[in-house]
DNA sequence: ATTCTGACGTGGG
DNA sequence: CCCCACGCCAGAA
């Protein structure tokens, strides 16, 4: 229930992400309920790596910016995940980002 | 306990 | 469109 951490919750969001889709990093604070903290999705995101499969290569700031993929290995993997799901990324930039925007609080109902 | 940081977001200029 | 400053809160040192 909502005893659930701060952690796992923004793992059940990302999971939850379709494939070729994605969502940003305040949409899914958003649907935790911690709007203001879209930080701190980020922050769990960087301790998904070590806990458990998360798909962060989906989850952008709002700019559709692969702001993150620095703390990925080498140094273009998530731009080479996002691509291999057929997503378009140029220069670091998610070109149709608006399109294939997946928000949890819209498309996905509770959890 | 205090202090700083950070894969962000929003607002104002 | 771009750039700057502030808020926000959890975790690490």
């Amino acid at each position: 229930m909502s005893e659930l951490n701060f952690f796992e919750k923004c793992y059940q969001v990302a999971k939850q992400i379709p494939f070729g889709r994605v969502t940003s990093y305040g949409a899914i604070a958003k649907y935790l309920g911690t709007a203001r903290s879209a930080r701190m999705v980020g922050w769990a995101m960087n301790a998904s790596h070590r806990n458990k499969d998360i798909p962060a290569h989906r989850v952008v700031n709002r700019k559709g910016l692969l702001t993150g993929k620095h703390h990925f290995q080498g140094g273009n993997l998530m731009q080479q995940l996002l691509e291999n799901e057929g997503v378009f990324v140029v220069d670091n930039q998610i070109q149709n980002f608006q399109e294939i925007f997946w928000d949890p609080s819209e498309e996905l109902q509770r959890r």
